[in-house]
DNA sequence: CGGGCAATTGAGCATATTCAACCACAGTGG
DNA sequence: CCACTGTGGTTGAATATGCTCAATTGCCCG
């Protein structure tokens, strides 16, 4: 199903069968699209939104004077613009990370749910919260946050997220990005954050190479990021 | 009408005459806090949103090591918790800034709302959606803009979102904090925070003295602090 | 009058940035 | 086949930005 994933994450309510098939048949097309392309361009009217299926997608928003923040990193079962369905167009821009499979669920489709199912519609409304929480959460780590604490409160937020998803074990998961993105999410220069990153290795904590994170100490690394997953309504 | 300034704030969609009364019937009850007062408190079950008649509130929420993030700061017309009706819970606290007067929507009457009409649905939702565009623009400002620039920034999305309502002219704004909050809302310790709002007004740009920010210069500061409204979706 | 809070300033320090260099590696073209 | 190029990761040194600590002032309020 092409929504499982979505379901996996957002475990209450719990649907009926009814309400799987209404959202199960929003489903317009599904596509793959290469890595760094734009996937949704800032200011530009939509008339429809974006599932993650495979891969990861990020959103950003580059100021005047060159410099990009990264505002979210979407994993499988991610709808990365749902917000346009109320918004209209979006005042950031969304992007592939990765190469990626999406689905695509026109607006007229989600106006549909909207009408047949409440159920639903609380669902999808819910889904774009835990999205605000998640941006809430990033701002507080930026604002009040050391950078070593930061990159591993980022770390551990993903491995949770990645294994509601069964994308992670217990001894790490795939983070198919560069430094340079790393950076860029939680607001710190490349240098500065491979600096970092060296710290929690030395730490025992984490280590993140060849794409890949590997959490050697996870109790120790939650507690070194003052990490309360709360802010992601796992229930 | 209670609702007024939150049809103020968001002009789109229109709302036919039909749907203004379903709102406004919605309303509760109305009340009155003091200044400093908790409205909400972090993970506690929730079953009423809030919506701000008079005052300022704003969301917070505190690291480990004693440090606060101010998540959001709330002019009248802002529902300031109405995320707590997909979520039933927050991961944030909400608190008065100055003595407030608010108005009362139980679940219930939202629910009721969604039942009975998909605009006002949608407009709900949207408002839910704006806060988490400007939760965004704050992480880039934090994230990527130089602590003066990331007041100015600030202090011009206040003045553009009182002006909506009619709390503000062209030459300022009452804004009842201290510089201990606008600090805690942009990262910075208040030291700071003290002289880079000194650096604004050598600059000549904005004035920040007595709880009233005098815009000096709106077009230099609103091109100092790299501030584009489109965030905002005023439409 | 005294106590507490906010604003302000100075001095020294810590954290993160900038600039620069170097390495490893993958892809490209001769 | 091998030089050439671009990207990402790594490190060092100098610099800048913002923090900490400390002290002073003004003001409101009991």
């Amino acid at each position: 199903m092409i929504t499982t994933d979505f379901l996996r994450t957002h475990r209450t309510p719990v649907l009926t069968a009814d309400d799987r098939s209404i959202l199960e048949n929003a489903v317009g097309r599904t596509l793959k699209m290469s890595a760094r392309q734009i996937i949704v361009r800032e200011g530009v009217p939509l008339k429809q939104c974006t599932l993650l299926l495979d891969g990861f997608i990020h959103r950003f928003k580059d100021t005047s004077d060159g410099r990009r923040q990264i505002l979210a990193f979407h994993v499988p079962g991610d709808f990365v613009d749902l917000h346009s369905y109320p918004l209209k167009h979006l005042e950031h821009s969304v992007a592939a990370s990765t190469d990626v499979e999406i689905a695509i669920f026109p607006h007229e489709a989600i106006r549909d749910i909207t009408a047949k199912s409440p159920t639903l519609t609380e669902l999808l409304w819910k889904s774009t919260l835990v999205d605000a929480a998640i941006n809430r959460e990033w701002l507080v780590s930026v604002g009040a946050r050391s950078a070593a604490v930061r990159i591993a409160h980022l770390l551990c937020e993903l491995q949770l997220r990645l294994e509601r998803i069964e994308r992670a074990d217990a001894g790490g998961f795939a983070l198919p990005m560069t430094q340079i993105d790393l950076a860029d999410a939680v607001g710190l220069t490349p240098v500065h954050t491979n600096r970092m990153l060296r710290e929690l290795r030395e730490r025992k904590l984490a280590d993140f190479r060849e794409q890949y994170v590997r959490v050697h100490d996870r109790e120790g690394l939650c507690a070194f990021a003052d990490f309360d997953p709360s802010y992601l309504y796992l229930d």
